[in-house]
DNA sequence: TCTATATTGGAAAGCGCTTTCCATACACAT
DNA sequence: ATGTGTATGGAAAGCGCTTTCCAATATAGA
């Protein structure tokens, strides 16, 4: 990558080195008019592009924000990626994107490839965890302590930086919803309970049954995913025997599809057989059928939040970013 | 972004940066293992991370690959990128993510920027346009002459680097399918002529349709997104005065789910009315209803090959990917 | 024992920038 | 003519690392 350096264009313009960068890389100091054309004129001509590697070193600050999300491949996590992207092109800076799906260990890979960029933030999308890896928590509050903000999307209101979602919130104003349109028989497709995302809905779930003075008639664990939800529904299709009309709480909409495609297998159909919601209210599902009862949550709007926060200092904290009920055909409509 | 350095490190462990350095960071040369042990504790001891942006600047190499698509949120692009992420881990590569899509300069800003960034290799998916805007061609070709290499996904197999993606013959192949199945009369929901995507899979169509002696009943152009499909699916039966079992074939799933949707919403069911097909077999829309009659793409290993040519310079350039016709409910099951 | 040859740690020169500090030049007031 | 204050360009230090080159020590050969 050997390429046009900014004393190769000082040279040709026949300034200083100073002069050259202070013309074409912003300083307080702004060179003479005449000076600063012949400078653009060089730096033209020879095609020179700032190597923001030596930028960063000089300056002590890279314009990177590192981006960690589960599955990017995931709706949910693409469209909150969207959000970030979109509001750090506002602030010039690049977005260093980890995808840590498989291994456990990846998030932690992730986070300590982003501080030896020195990524001038971190955000955490939906990563954070209940009980929290020693190793990352560790590894992370070196970074905050190097001057590294860091910012979770859906934490509790207290921990840090975060864009709090009303995961609870929504999650209970579902089910009171479905309360008030007659339903009475709920079971709870719940993610790993180690995921703060999935435990905050499926909280939410159960205060507003308890405060309708109901029990969930099953509570299955399971993936966070399409595969989650399809096997979530089966066993508890089984469990249940059989029983119609059952509400199924999926803790997401990738796990409804998956659970209405489980049932469908069963050959129990939705919503004549038993109801399905999700939560989320992906955009990619939208269409879907039988349209999906779920929560909407303003998911790019949660990722533009989050990189404003990790990228302006001035930015206050968010209020927690409510859920709004969606009736749809798979439920109550 | 003060943090502890690798002079830090040495002088706590009473050795030259030199010896540090290749205790930590390899080398060809390795040190006694008492003093590398000694390094090694001070190194943990301090918290020690390597600046990334000075290897960079001292290696001349980034360990940076840069990813350039339309829409991160488009689960097409999405399933790439997962895939580009995959296997960069592999090569323990960052992925520096750019999602253009709005502005029309968005993709010769990212490149930019990426150059800027001396990114080792740029991968450019599916935004290769048939009219190459002359400043991203020229800031790409210095970008190759400065020693970076260029990726494309489902360019042309003689355009330098590329993944090459059979659009052509899977469009004409899902055709031709059709047709065997006794469907006659056929649409196209083309998206952008400009874009190459759309413009190899139109021309399968229409080389399919002219073999099979037939033509087109209607050509209907429009954004290559949901509403596009939409928009263009009510165009289209508006055009074709409601003429019964007529199949419009989309130029992507993406597509082909918002043309459903504009016919749903005109009271025309599919695939009772009329039959749609997509392209590209999305993940996320595999359990939708009625299931959809596409062509597969085995869209992350796109992106796990585009990163293998990218970072690999023995990587021969692949074969290209053939698309495999699915038959499902919108069409012809 | 003495020279020829590896082996090893360290000093120092960059990598491409930013930024502080200095020297010069110029304007103006005295 | 002298002094003061203010622009303005340039020299040089430094950001944190890699790597070449050197010197010193250890090893082998005779």
């Amino acid at each position: 990558m050997a390429a046009v350096t900014l004393s190769g264009v000082a040279r040709h313009a026949g300034v200083s080195l100073a002069t050259a960068s202070r013309v074409l890389n912003g300083s307080s100091r702004r060179p003479a008019e005449d000076i600063a054309e012949r400078v653009r004129a060089a730096a033209l001509e020879l095609g020179y592009v700032p190597n923001a590697q030596a930028q960063a070193l000089a300056r002590s600050s890279t314009g990177l924000v590192g981006l960690v999300v589960h599955d990017i491949s995931d709706p949910y996590f693409s469209s909150i990626a969207r959000g970030v992207q979109h509001a750090a092109r506002n602030y010039r800076r690049q977005v260093l994107l980890a995808s840590t799906d498989p291994s456990e260990s990846a998030e932690h890979d992730a986070v300590s490839a982003f501080a030896s960029h020195r990524t001038d933030a971190i955000i955490l999308a939906g990563s954070r965890r209940a009980k929290p890896d020693p190793d990352l928590e560790q590894e992370l509050a070196r970074y905050q302590q190097n001057g590294g903000r860091v910012v979770t999307i859906g934490g509790s209101p207290g921990s840090g930086l975060t864009v709090p979602v009303g995961n609870a919130d929504g999650a209970a104003a579902l089910v009171t919803r479905l309360v008030s349109l007659g339903i009475r028989r709920f079971a709870i497709l719940a993610g790993p309970p180690e995921l703060n995302t999935a435990r905050d809905r499926v909280k939410g779930f159960t205060s507003a049954l308890e405060a309708a003075g109901l029990e969930p008639a099953a509570v299955v664990v399971s993936a966070f995913n399409r595969e989650g939800g399809f096997d979530a529904a089966q066993r508890c299709w089984e469990e249940l025997q059989g029983e119609h009309g059952v509400c199924l709480l999926a803790v997401n909409d990738v796990m409804a599809i998956g659970a209405i495609a489980g049932l469908r297998a069963l050959g129990v159909s939705v919503p004549a057989d038993a109801l399905v919601t999700g939560f989320d209210d992906i955009p990619t599902l939208r269409d879907y059928f039988p349209s999906l009862t779920t929560v909407h949550l303003p998911l790019e709007q949660l990722g533009e939040e989050a990189a404003n926060l990790a990228l302006n200092p001035d930015q206050a904290q968010p209020d927690p970013i409510p859920g709004e009920v969606i009736i749809r055909e798979s439920a109550g409509a």
